[in-house]
DNA sequence: CTTCCATTTGACACCCAGTGCCATTAATCT
DNA sequence: AGATTAATGGCACTGGGTGTCAAATGGAAG
């Protein structure tokens, strides 16, 4: 996998050409299958996103907003036991690698999309409205600061930093 | 200047050797001055953010902390209505053209440091501990929103949505 | 004015990501 | 098998970004 590449050189020394050769295909064909060498670190998360979708779609609807979004959110980035290791590097690569921390901002659009298209439903308003954006953009925040917190403290419970976080925004980080 | 170049080929049409040329120096002379090509739309945004963080300190102590952050960013973004057609023709670039929109991201780190230091002050703990980072992940999101919707509304105020969308944060999203 | 020094410049040669083109090689169907 | 279609990968090209080095520039000092 061409994520060994990345572990032992680092994102950015491994070329396409030592991904494609690693995988046994040619360079060209490399393209074919992903747009970008930044792609290769994002798999198929559109399919993730139409689980978020899903879930959303379960919630009860006299939960409040706020509730719903946080309960989806964390229950989005629940991740088998056995697989957080896994997750985990990718994540450091994606929030740490410059390259790719610049490259994930256009896949995290598709996220807001999803969250803000929610929200424009329970609000009754459009999704590209100012408060379903607002919500949509200040959720992705305090997600990613979640992640970052969960990154830099190894024994850390993803899910529980992501519940706190979330919680304090649905507060409007209020100083009680 | 370069802007005319990207207004009328377009950003990603527009090639460094072009720049270069149209500003009378040698290619390699440019990447002296310039990171890459997407910094040349990101001016000394490190003094600007000298600004802000003086902003910050000029903030009486007992004001409550989201109406100092939310004060602090509209007056940040505050611009002479001379100079709002250029800002705008600025920000169409940053926020629209993906290249830009995924460089910016490393931009924004140093906002975000910013606005998570003065939270980290006023709360008394380390500007990476994870309130501070929500707080400043999510009023960038904030941020950011209310500029997209400034961009596709002619007529709306800048600083009028971004006071608009900060008060939302500030309320945690309620439906009141 | 000239000499000497340091800084700035830009030409040149690279590396690498990404793309269009096209011949070759599998699959697939009849 | 024979014909058709899709997948493959070689090749050449564009464009961003970097290292190297020689020439130009600009002061200061003599």
């Amino acid at each position: 996998m061409a994520f060994e590449l990345f572990g032992r050189e680092g994102f950015d020394a491994t070329t396409v050409d030592e991904i494609a050769r690693g995988a046994g295909i040619g360079r060209r064909t490399f393209f074919r299958y992903f747009d970008s060498k930044n792609d290769v670190v994002w798999g198929s998360f559109g399919e993730q996103l139409e689980r978020m979708r899903e879930q959303f779609r379960r919630c009860p609807p006299d939960q409040p907003l706020m509730d719903a979004v946080r309960t989806v959110v964390v229950e989005f980035n629940r991740v088998d036991p056995a697989e957080v290791p896994w997750h985990r590097r990718r994540m450091e690569l994606i929030l740490r690698v410059p390259a790719l921390q610049a490259h994930s901002t256009l896949r995290y659009a598709d996220w807001r999309a999803v969250v803000a298209g929610f929200a424009a439903e329970r609000l009754g308003s459009s999704p590209d409205a100012l408060v379903p954006q607002a919500l949509a953009y200040s959720t992705l925040g305090v997600a990613l600061a979640a992640y970052e917190h969960w990154l830099s403290r190894p024994g850390a419970e993803l899910c529980d930093v992501l519940d706190a976080a979330l919680a304090e925004l649905a507060n409007g980080f209020t100083t009680t």
